[in-house]
DNA sequence: TTAATTTCCTGATTTAGATTATATTTTTGT
DNA sequence: ACAAAAATATAATCTAAATCAGGAAATTAA
């Protein structure tokens, strides 16, 4: 799989189209994107960048999800955020002058087109849909971020795990053919815990407890969500 | 205090000239950007805006203090960011179209210059300077927002207010006649603790050892850091 | 200045969730 | 297909920090 002759195709076919930063490109401007990108297959497991390495350009995500992860001291990784088609990952340490600080890894195959970091600066002087568009990524990132530093002074863990999978569901949720919403995203445990915060155990255990309220079903690591009103209740989220 | 007359002061002796994002406009766009604003000035305690309003515009702080908070359900505010002099505020809910998500109080006697939502946006299309460091603005915090998150998970309390405290050095301190460096910012109990995330008792506690081990002393609400080195192994941070 | 209110501080008690331990299931590599 | 390794699950114990309680100090208001 990824063999080398799937992968080099034009921006105009990629499957995250019209979701990203150049959607409000012309034809010729998305051609000029489409000749500057390298596009890369990824395996599950393998990293884009690494923390503490300098960046040399931004990643445009053309299938399968990407895991941001910042790692302590004593190796605990905690992932900081979660990067789908079409979403850029790398764009933050371009325009910050600094150093990765933080390590992106395939959870699954994946597809990433990389962008120079020349070219890139060049196009947002140019072009200010790009710009705007890379403003309006950081912005709603930076209020998903936001609204996660709080989370994890307002609420418990099994509010955060509700409100996880209420967000995976938004982000990755798809109806199957039987009607159930299924979350299209393989998360282990572990990393699941890593991003609200909590020891694996502990995260298993509210899982089991979801379970058996049957606000949720498994199938292997495949999660189903049964009853999105239990878990906003469950979550403790006001309407 | 804070008469009108004193207010309307133009861009060119703004105190936090040089390190805004307008810094790089030559002289006739500073002047246009000084004529589109309007200064306010905000007493301790008063509001600039209330998280779920509609964003008119974005603000920048000439003098002063400002909290950025989250408040939850239950009431508990958590402060997802401090902004000070030279930094603005409200620019992620303009380029986002989202409502307000945070709320922004002056927590000492303040000046705030607002800026009309549409000429930012037709100045970020004209100016790419403003956009690139709009951009780097957000990159920057983002950043910071996601260190915090991954410290949530990886460090206990006190490491957390010894980042604190040495964060706060490095945004606020200043170095008095006496060569002690003091921490020029104003924040009472409850305000700490919501920053790291813990109940004011505890910092209380933590607070009180740093300073029984000579790490900090306190005049009144005013810190100072007296051993940094020693905050930093306390923190457990790496370098 | 005094009273009232808020903030600060310390100690005792409780609890949510981490840690430890062990068993089972699933995945991976050969 | 098989063994080895990794991930999942559940229960028991322990601990960091929340909560509760009461008093001292500092602001604010009158």
């Amino acid at each position: 799989m990824n063999k080398k002759s799937d992968l080099p195709f034009k921006c105009d076919d990629c499957p995250s189209q019209g979701k990203g930063i150049f959607c409000e490109l012309e034809d010729a401007a998305i051609q000029d994107v489409s000749e500057h990108k390298v596009v890369n297959g990824y395996k599950k497991g393998q990293t884009l960048f690494v923390q503490g390495n300098p960046p040399y350009g931004m990643y445009c995500v053309s299938k399968g999800n990407i895991k941001v992860t910042q790692v302590g001291e004593d190796g605990k990784e905690s992932i900081v955020r979660i990067a789908t088609e079409g979403d850029v990952i790398g764009h933050r340490s371009i325009f910050t002058d600094q150093y990765y600080n933080a390590t992106a890894t395939a959870i699954e195959d994946a597809n990433v087109c990389f962008i120079d970091k020349k070219y890139i600066l060049k196009l947002v002087q140019k072009e200010p849909s790009v710009a705007c568009n890379i403003i309006g990524k950081l912005g709603r990132d930076l209020g998903a971020a936001e609204h996660r530093i709080s989370s994890f002074y307002q609420k418990n863990v099994r509010e955060r795990l509700a409100e996880l999978l209420l967000l995976l569901k938004e982000s990755h949720g798809v109806t199957d053919a039987d009607g159930r919403i299924r979350l299209n995203i393989k998360l282990t445990r572990e990393e699941m815990a890593s991003i609200i915060g909590t020891a694996s155990e502990t995260l298993i255990r509210f899982m089991s407890e979801l379970k058996q309220e049957g606000f949720i079903e498994q199938d292997g690591k495949t999660i189903f969500i049964i009853n999105e009103e239990g878990l906003l209740d469950f979550a403790n989220i006001a309407y």
